[in-house]
DNA sequence: TTTCTATTTCAGACAATACTGAAAATACAA
DNA sequence: TTGTATTTTCAGTATTGTCTGAAATAGAAA
């Protein structure tokens, strides 16, 4: 045991130091694409994390307040990137991640295109709608450029469904391939 | 000129009430992609103007400081999306917006690998790196799963380059061709 | 040089967002 | 029931990010 604890100690150490750099770069990143930080925070450590965590592990672990932690929780469980779990005989709930990186996107895709993506394009459609039928020369440049932005962000739109629709095992062969 | 008068004027009425309802829903929709609410409102209102706008011209429009004004449209540059425009004979400068979608959708592309993608890829690599040589369980666990996410975002960023690498010409066809 | 116009900067004000902590509500066990 | 563990809510507070407006700077014209 000692030898084993002289050997795995330093180790330790310097784990929890890598998962604490990890983390709080990956809350960053999160921030720059519109996520809120602890959000992106809790994420992340659910991601490494072994075994399911509880509210109050993550608390302690982030050094954040019960409000917070759960409020994050919940819009994580939103999103489907992560899921309560119950053990028997357990009266705390615990919360793991999706690890499985194919999945995490296609969840995050299919997410932004429901919260961002429709309704972008509902808005286009609108305004083209409004603008279309007016005779002043700029509404006639606007209609142009909005329908040029509608017709863009549609096919972005169904590319990525059928993207989310695919197995990993079909796509990244032929992406792969696709790069040469 | 009259009838044309009477059949214009309320059409500009209504081409300024859509176009004001773009340009705030277009804000809405940046700051949910991380982006500055004033900063996407004055990207839009220069993508559907006839001509180059000046500082002052996009005050007035948003009604918006000059600090505030000055600021975006620097830092819209220096995303590539705007260019500066000097007219002959005239002091002042002014602003004009990448129009054609492709080549916008490229700009933001290039510019996201460039400030989110490549660092993250990089702290993923340093975190790695770290880890990989730490006996620890846990740290075994994490350095599979740093991995597996770096894997994905290195092709996730090879695609990318690719994909803005190429024409319009090239991708589109082939993109509904395969969308069938 | 001086005067004028336009650009740039930045300290302080403000607004939006995120967080805390404690109280209320809920769920479960005895 | 009643007691206890746990979750949820939310008013108040803190933090962050954004904006203003005026002063400093730059540069062209007189």
């Amino acid at each position: 045991m000692s030898t084993k604890a002289t050997a795995t100690n330093p180790d330790r150490a310097a784990y929890r130091a890598v998962r604490e750099e990890f983390i709080a770069q990956w809350g960053t990143l999160g921030s720059a694409w519109g996520i809120n930080r602890t959000m992106a925070q809790i994420h992340a450590l659910l991601m490494v994390s072994t075994q399911p965590l509880s509210t109050d592990d993550i608390m302690a672990d982030l050094q954040i307040s019960r409000g917070n932690a759960h409020g994050n929780l919940r819009d994580l469980a939103g999103w489907g990137l992560i899921r309560r779990v119950i053990r028997k005989g357990e009266r705390k709930e615990f919360f793991e991640a999706e690890k499985d990186v194919w999945k995490m996107f296609c969840t995050i895709i299919r997410e932004r295109k429901r919260r961002e993506i429709r309704p972008a394009i509902g808005v286009l459609k609108d305004c083209i709608e409004r603008a279309e039928t007016l005779k002043d020369a700029e509404a006639v440049t606007f209609t142009k450029q909005t329908r040029a932005l509608l017709e863009f962000v549609e096919m972005a739109d169904s590319f990525l469904s059928k993207m989310t629709r695919s197995e990993q095992s079909k796509v990244i062969p032929w992406l792969l391939k696709w790069l040469g």
